[in-house]
DNA sequence: CTATAACCGAGACGGTACGTCAGGTCTTCGC
DNA sequence: GCGAAGACCTGACGTACCGTCTCGGTTATAG
């Protein structure tokens, strides 16, 4: 109980990490990060605007992406709406309006720019993966596991492809810009995505409820 | 940019505009752009590396990503093939096998580069969908619509977020890198897409050729 | 007669050196030069009150040693005086009143921190001798070379160890500071450097018109 | 610095000075002295190496310098020679081969390297002039005592100028590096410095023993 | 036998300057 | 007048040390 607390402390001599050098500097970078794209952020700015050495943010951070992200996690992210209405059409609709949400966000502006960073920095793309995308993407897969308990799509279903379909066409969407993500949109990605998915017998129960489509 | 150039203007005075120079500048970023990603390019390579003045490249590009734009096009493309074997889901089938083949070559690390680019310049994001993005979904249209006209899929289905269904999880797949690309994952996009998109009577034509899902 | 000339100049391309930025870094050092020790100045605090590059003066100049000689050469230095009174020994005495001076200026400060800069910094040592304190002895030699021809010293008297003699003590004290530079003290080195170089024949005729010593 | 601690007060409470760090900082700057140029050592490097805290070095010194300067006192530095063989010729001669060993050895570089470093930091200059220029050439000035109590110089001759011709010359072929030092120089100078300060009483019983110069 | 005090190592901190790199602009010459 | 060459100012890079500041711990004397 106490173990990991003793543990955890004593371990280094020395005088300790400053915890209010390293909450000047994700502030300052998330404030930066909502007013420009990643790539014009710079460490001396970071480090200027946080009243803090370069050399404290380069002791611990790897890269100025590196820090974005620890800033964008501690105070951009909100927690992910994973609803349960029984139905996975209504549960896709809803969440994708939720992430809809949070991509038209200064943090959706965020997490792209991330994305694009992870084009030139195989580092940061393994980082990104691991602190961001991943677990988010574990808290959501629920919804499909559930899908599958209730029979609505098949066992073999993999939730991984399942989720690019879902998500996908948004994020290239609003990454190429070559359309609007209306909520009309949104909702006719999330159902051909859930007509993409579903088996045959929740698509003729569906169809019993709507009219032919 | 470097469009409708020679028509209008052949009476000015002066040394005329040195084709050697821009074929070498476009040869030395097409092959650097081989080599490493678009970021790390830096115009003072390309310029020394193509045997040319910093000044001529700024003249006839405005930045190195549409100078690497540029170079792309007119060295790294080839025809998009548009099947047409009267199935949509072969067409489909087809079509991500051969896009597939696009994104995981260098052209297609080129590629993400740009999309990644666009995020943090708006003026190339509009560039690249103008003089890339936008002819080629334009090209791949027609799939749809004959589709259309064969009656598999609805009349007002929209083409464009038809596209982004199949293309999106695709390209989000690369650039987080959270999943591999294997035939067997682009099959199931597509089929994945089809079901999607496909309609009703279509499904059950289709269910009676295979057994069920 | 021409050719000179004709070599010097055509003979590169592109932008030539600026001589305004070079009067400009060299007005800033010297004035920075005046103000503290050589040690004490910064590349960066040239440039900034030279209103120029960093990469300018890194172009141009090895080190911030070798700006500040280029500085002190072209401002601080004034013509040498070798007098010529028909006597050795008062040639000397004017002589050593005249670098007296110069020693004990703000451009002798300078010189003494150009010696010390030379304990530490070997190629600076060899650009100080060669630019600055070579041509000086050269400068200075015939005093001893016209001693030679009116037989005050003998004919394989080395004027480089008179030449220490006369000015090494006096470099030494006002490098330790264990003394004082004053009229009479510098008198007295010169008086004993005479002595200690001059011939018997010499000594005797002195001697006649003083008192013995 | 470093002077009359004990004494005074062996009652004060806490910890005492640790005199193996002591000897740690004064052994590893020792070694770092021989190696490279004063300019060049760091306090962090000493400490690194002496396995010392930094804060401890800047407890007890004020400045590399002054570490540096008690380093070579305490570990480079070897009593002086005072010849005493009758004749002030013979005593200057033997004396300047003994200084010439010294100003030539890796404890010569150092001493050069602290008159270097005197001429950017006056405190440091004081100190040195009080813990060693001084003390040392308060007993090499016994030299000059002694040829005046013999007559051999003038009783009215300032010992510390004499000083001055015999060190000053070597001193400054060694810092400007104008002229090697080899024994023919050093033996010229210790005679010229001779002949500049004796008698003529000396200069004709000297003439008597060798040929006329 | 504590308590107090000074010391020590470790090392993080805000800074300043380093020397380099590239950006985008400018100026000159040769074609 | 175009284009190469290349110098210019600017500003960020990542690193090295500066001198200061905590820390946890150690070793003395004083009570």
């Amino acid at each position: 109980m106490e173990l990991a607390v003793s543990l955890q402390r004593n371990k280094s001599a020395g005088r300790p990490r400053s915890t209010a050098s390293e909450a000047a500097v994700i502030a300052a970078t998330a404030e930066l990060l909502k007013e420009r794209p990643l790539r014009d952020l710079t460490i001396e700015e970071i480090a200027r605007k946080a009243g803090v050495g370069k050399q404290t943010i380069y002791k611990w951070w790897n890269s100025k992406s590196a820090v974005a992200l620890d800033a964008f996690c501690k105070t951009m992210l909100k927690e992910v709406e994973v609803p349960d209405t029984g139905s996975l059409l209504e549960d896709m609709a809803r969440q994708l309006r939720s992430v809809t949400h949070f991509y038209k966000s200064k943090a959706g502006d965020a997490f792209r720019q991330f994305l694009a960073e992870a084009q030139s920095d195989e580092e940061f793309r393994r980082l990104f993966l691991k602190v961001f995308l991943k677990p988010r993407r574990d808290e959501v897969r629920v919804m499909w596991e559930r899908a599958i308990e209730r029979k609505e799509i098949a066992a073999d279903t993999d939730p991984e492809i399942a989720m690019d379909n879902l998500y996908g066409p948004l994020i290239f969407r609003l990454m190429s810009g070559h359309g609007s993500l209306s909520e009309n949109v949104t909702q006719q990605i999330a159902q051909n995505a859930f007509w993409g998915i579903a088996t045959e017998k929740v698509h003729a129960a569906y169809r019993k409820r709507t009219s032919e489509r």
